[in-house]
DNA sequence: TCTGGGGTCCTAGGACCC
DNA sequence: TCTGGGGTCCTAGGACCC
């Protein structure tokens, strides 16, 4: 049996900033793209649950928040700041754990089983680790125990914010039971869909569902559903084994059909995605470029090359794929640069 | 109200090689 | 003259998550 924690932390951009700037705290705060005065094109990131009282949430465009809440504190985003209050909180729980997996910049599971007797010590151990993310670094964090990663990391929903939830192996049938079947980690709203036609509404009707119908329907994926529904899971807590892809985009401030500006932005998003790469000593072998059309079609084109590290090649590869593929009679609205098949850094001939 | 940017994984057809 | 099967890589698209 095993006991495992999804530990989340709070609002957690809006969280960094307050530690920065503590006068922000018990305001209206949001972290997002700039709303430039109601016009800005970007989302909500992150909002503090003062800005939540007004109906602003994370996801929502930021000129409908700016529409709501104009006088809020709207900060653009740091993502180098949150990475390094993120090491700060991984570095401080992860030797409460026995297998430690981080998520993202913001979670990670631990596995805890080997740390205490019974699942029953389960919540006091979580205090504990809730304890040191806030005595260390200051911010507080959501934590839900489950018998696997699937079912701690709903019980973490349902522990926000601030708080701790259980959901033992012997109550997870109840938990799932009346769930509604969108809430089931890894089914979105397509599939939520899908199912709903299909007289699935919630995760205990999804879990009686027929396997093999299920597999006719979605493939390897529904069967894998059907076993999420019944809450099993058997997936390790495993450490991370490192970056498959790098990747920027950039969303124009008005829809373009200039191939000058296309081409210059590309030329910005694959000199960032170089600086990535070379930080993370890798090489590639991909370079895929997406495109959004005004009417939010998107497309990928791709070209694999030999094993580079060159800016020049990433660039110019780019530039053709934007060039031999894109629809010019139709406006762009975002275009991004991604490099993927990375490899470890061998573009320097050492000498054995 | 009008929709970001960073990623991951899966599928499927076709090319190519043995 | 007609016909294999397996494995891997490439490309494009789709869904999902934070």
């Amino acid at each position: 049996m095993r006991t495992v924690l999804l530990v989340d932390m709070d609002y957690f951009y809006v969280a960094c900033e307050e530690l920065r700037h503590p006068e922000i705290k018990g305001v209206p705060a949001v972290v997002g793209m700039d709303p430039k005065g109601g016009s800005g094109r970007g989302v909500v990131m992150t909002c503090n649950y003062e800005a939540r009282k007004f109906g602003i949430r994370s996801g929502m465009p930021i000129s409908m928040a700016y529409r709501i809440k104009p006088d809020a504190i709207y900060l653009p985003l740091d993502y180098y700041y949150y990475d390094r209050i993120s090491a700060k909180v991984m570095a401080a729980i992860k030797p409460l754990a026995g297998k430690f997996e981080q998520v993202s910049v913001d979670e990670a599971y631990m596995d805890v089983s080997a740390k205490i007797a019974h699942a029953s010590e389960a919540l006091e151990y979580a205090m504990t680790v809730q304890k040191r993310v806030l005595d260390d670094v200051g911010i507080k964090c959501s934590i839900g125990i489950g018998p696997n990663k699937l079912i701690a990391k709903m019980a973490c929903e349902s522990a926000k914010p601030a708080g701790i939830k259980q959901v033992k192996e012997e109550e997870v049938g109840e938990f799932l039971k009346d769930m509604e079947v969108g809430k089931l980690y890894g089914i979105g709203e397509k599939t939520a869909q899908k199912l709903r036609k299909l007289g699935y509404s919630t995760v205990g009707q999804l879990s009686k569902a027929n396997m093999m119908r299920m597999m006719e329907l979605f493939g390897a994926f529904g069967a894998e559903m059907v076993r999420n529904a019944k809450g099993i899971d058997d997936s390790a807590v495993v450490e991370n084994y490192g970056i498959k892809s790098i990747g920027r985009e950039f969303t124009f401030d008005s829809d373009t059909d200039s191939g000058m500006e296309i081409e210059a932005r590309i030329g910005e998003l694959g000199r960032g995605v170089s600086l990535e790469v070379s930080k993370s000593k890798k090489s590639f072998k991909t370079i895929t470029l997406k495109l959004r059309y005004a009417d939010f079609t998107e497309h990928l084109h791709s070209k694999s090359i030999k094993v580079t590290d060159s800016p020049e090649m990433l660039i110019s590869t780019a530039v053709n794929l934007y060039r031999q593929n894109a629809d010019r009679s139709r406006k762009i609205r975002k275009i991004g640069v991604r490099v993927s098949n990375l490899v470890d850094y061998s573009g320097q001939k050492k000498i054995i």
